[in-house]
DNA sequence: ACAATACATCCAAAAAAATCGATGAATCGT
DNA sequence: ACGATTCATCGATTTTTTTGGATGTATTGT
């Protein structure tokens, strides 16, 4: 039997690690791009982002499921269609107040 | 007299651009440690970080390149020393208060 | 049942970012 | 003046990320 290793809870680099995901995620025009609009019209599904950021469908995919996987947006599947929407509480407990115009749904904040 | 005029309405994009230098700069780990570190320490040369990051000299300058262009990190050169710390203006501006006791100086939040 | 739509996933190619030894400029100690 | 130290920049290589057409599954409308 293995023995399972950690990486000591103290080390800087454990505690830091869960955030470089949520800020690979954001490390994007495209992303950055889903996030505000995702803010301004509430869930919306993949195909309208795929008009609005004139973007193939195989790359929204992609980059939602970034975004999903850093927890900062959430999907809700309605029969065919795929509804994102962002996902408040990670979103405030990461970024400023100055940024909720940008990238909090409104009222969520300010 | 000509009314100043404010800048045409600019396409999303431009108004996300400057943030994903920002976001993109905290994006990986070895920097994220290098903000950790800022924050603890106060203002630190790069021979100090070479040190304890245990990273060759010229990848620090490289990332602490990253972090400077972002605007995340001043420098002040003394002599043969450089010395880096924190922008704490732009890193309030930027993130969570929850984010202090990680990436802001010790008091000059919470 | 059938055609059309929505979307996740796959995959190979292209693009972007990170790595690290080497070089060179500036400064310091002797 | 000379050797040693600090550090930014260069450049070739490796690694990671992004791209977008193709494929497959599930669902909807007729």
């Amino acid at each position: 039997m293995e023995e399972l290793k950690v990486l000591a809870p103290q080390s800087p680099n454990y505690i830091l690690k869960p955030f470089v995901a949520k800020f690979k995620a954001l490390a994007d025009e495209k992303r950055l791009r889903i996030m505000y609009e995702l803010c301004q019209r509430g869930k919306t599904c993949v195909c309208d982002l795929v008009e609005i950021l004139e973007t193939p469908q195989s790359s929204l995919s992609y980059h939602l499921k970034m975004l999903m996987d850093a927890g900062l947006i959430r999907r809700e599947t309605q029969g065919t269609w795929s509804y994102y929407e962002i996902n408040t509480e990670e979103v405030n407990a990461l970024l400023s107040e100055q940024l909720c115009c940008i990238f909090r749904p409104p009222g969520s904040c300010c």
